[in-house]
This record gives C-alpha cells, structure tokens and sequence, in this order.
RNA sequence: GCCGAGAUAGCUCAGUGGUAGAGCGCGGCCCUGAAAAGGCCGGCGUGGGGGGUCCGAUUCCCUCUCUCGGCA
C-alpha cells in the first residue's frame, strides 16, 4: 500500500465567528500548534485591526505565520504557500500537528490545491498594463486577450481589469498562456492527509458578532494603531485591510466617527459573506454549525469529536 | 396657529397621466502571485390614508394625518 501521509487539519469560516479560540482549544487538545491562513495577520504593528491572537495566547499555543513582515512590504499567495508548507514540515518534524487557522479563501485553497510557479508579478509590466487601461479603457486590454488567450478571456469579466492585466502579464512575461498554466498546480493530496473543517452559524448572528467584534476593536484602539500605521507608508497588500481607508476617511474629516465604525462594520459584513461563498463551494470542507453563544471549548469539542 | 417643502424599496433619493427606477443595504455567485483585494448577477414595492377628475392616477385636484424648515 501507499505509504503514510503526513496529518493536517484546517480550520476555515468567516471572519469573527470565532475560529482563533476555538483553535487554540483544539491545538491544545491535540498536541498541535497553529499555522495562520490569514493574507494581513502576517503583518506587524496590524494586532487590533485584524484580530490577531493576543501574546497570551500564543503561549499557550504556538503560532506561525503571524508578524513575519513589516506593513510596508507587499505579500502574495505564493510566498504564503512556500513559508506555511516549510513550516508545516517542521511541526510535524517535532511531532506535533499542524492545525491551518483562517479565513483567507484563496490562500486556503491555492495552499491546499497548489498554483502554476514560476510566473511572479512582475511590476513594470503591471504598471504598463495599467496605463493601458486608464488610457484606452479595460475593454481594450480585454480585446488584446481574447485574441491571445481566448480560454482565458471566456473565464474573465470584461470588467475586471485586474485579472485581465494578470492574464496579459503572465503571457508578456513568459509567452505562454495563463489558461495552460494554471493547469500545472500540484496540491497537497500525495504528501499529505487532511481534514478540514468549517465553521457556520445562521446569518444574522454572524454578522452580529462581526458588529461586536469591530466596536471592540475600536474600544482596544484601533484609532490610535491605524494612525501609527499611516504615518509610514504601507504597501497595497496591507493598506487594503479593512479599516485602514475607512479611517483614513475618518482622520481626513469625511464622516463621523459613528459613520466610519458603520462603514468598517459594513466591510466586514460583506468580505463575511464572500468568505461563506468561497468555502461553500469547497466540498471537501466538514461543516460545524455553531451557535451564537457556544464557547470555544464547545465548538473545539464539536470538532474534535468528528475527528476521530 | 400661519406660511412653505415633503411623504415612492430596508436607507438616501430620482422620475412619469399608461401600476416605477438609481446608489447604498440585503441575497446569490466568480476567483491560480493585491484576495480583508477585484469582478458579475438579482428589485426585494398595497408609491402616507380617504375622496374626486380621467378610458386609465404614483403622477392632476380636494381633504386628512405625519415629518421638516420659517414666522408667530
């Protein structure tokens, strides 16, 4: 027979639902230590505004893929991959188990399911492409893919610039399609065995608790940790955390400051609910339906008992 | 009390004598190097109550109620 698969388990659902407890119940539990999946947790100096695990916590669990990179530093996906399976081999090298913690839809799944290397931004070719589609328009760019990579251009929305300004980079970078690439993706499926869990609850309670969990942010300071971060420059990646334009708006004297707390809690419902849409297509997640009011130790019981 | 403005989607508001839209919200979806980003789809409605004119009223007229300004 096959040999034996290393052991993982995931742990993935929408912002604010209550994974981080619930998963240093479980890594306790199981003798495992927690990897984030999470694109702006791998920031420093960002705590408050994105939740991250608190100093206490970390001790009694141990963390990784938190605070590896200063805010002003641009992150993607495929270095995410490469540090979280690097560390991933360690835990188990120790044996212990590795327990994926996040919301982070595409790195979950370019994680698990692997993604065409090779082709980086390259940031002189995007910029170009850029100007391109300020000056002409996006439907211009997205004319020029359909006659390069027509598969391409049947999966991308005129609309949307971004990825057709990816599609073209990795076509001008390399001379080959993006379609054709992105079937070169190894997942994790050979090497490793895993279980992923997802945790759900009704939609209103959800987003309830994401309400609380942005006027605690607020209460812990947020104000004060986001002005800090703005007064040295942040890079794209970690400027699009939610809050941070939200309270640039609010220290430009735009709005309020109960508007700027309805705005941030606004955002956070919406990426919420684009989480949930993500996950749910993903078959291979186990869903947990929790309640409102059930600890992290319930939920991590919950978990743990469809384990075994 | 008087004068004026208004009452249309969950909210802010357009518009039209032939039963109504936009933005936001809300719901659904897409996603392979910015992903807490970016993009797509969906109107969810007793048009404040009552009466009148008209073939037909959300639109015109009267009246009542309420809200907001101004004057007392």
């Amino acid at each position: 027979m096959g040999k034996i698969k290393k052991r993982l388990i995931f742990l993935v659902g929408p912002t604010g639902i209550g994974k981080s407890a619930a998963a240093i119940c479980l890594a306790k539990k199981i003798n495992g230590e927690i990897i984030s999946c999470d694109s702006m947790q791998v920031y420093r100096k960002m705590d408050i505004i994105t939740s991250k695990a608190l100093a206490s916590e970390r001790k009694i669990v141990k963390h990784h893929m938190l605070d590896i990179l200063d805010p002003g530093k641009q992150y993607d996906v495929a270095s995410y991959r490469k540090e979280a399976l690097a560390v991933c081999d360690r835990i188990i090298s120790k044996g212990k188990i590795p327990l994926f913690v996040g919301g982070s839809g595409l790195y979950y799944s370019i994680l698990i399911d692997g993604l065409f290397e090779r082709v980086g931004e390259d940031r002189l070719i995007r910029s170009k492409l850029n100007k391109e589609a300020d000056k002409r328009g996006s439907s211009y760019l997205y004319k020029k893919l359909k006659t390069i990579d027509k598969q391409a251009a049947g999966k991308i929305h005129p609309n949307d610039t971004r990825r057709i300004i990816r599609a073209l980079e990795v076509y001008l970078k390399t001379g080959k399609k993006i379609s054709e690439l992105q079937m070169e993706r190894a997942g994790l499926g050979k090497e490793y065995e895993f279980k992923i869990f997802g945790l759900d609850m009704p939609r209103n309670a959800l987003y309830e608790k994401v309400n609380n969990r942005v006027e605690r942010m607020f209460d812990l300071g947020i104000i004060g940790e986001v002005r800090s971060l703005l007064r040295s420059k942040l890079s794209k990646t970690a400027r699009s955390a939610i809050g941070i334009n939200e309270l640039k708006g609010f220290f430009k004297g735009n709005y309020s400051l109960e508007d700027t707390k309805e705005l941030i809690k606004r955002n956070s419902r919406n990426y919420a609910k684009r989480q949930l849409t993500w996950f749910r297509k993903d078959q291979r997640i186990k869903w947990i339906k929790i309640n409102p009011g059930d600890s992290s130790f319930q939920i991590a019981k919950k978990i743990w008992k469809k384990l075994s």
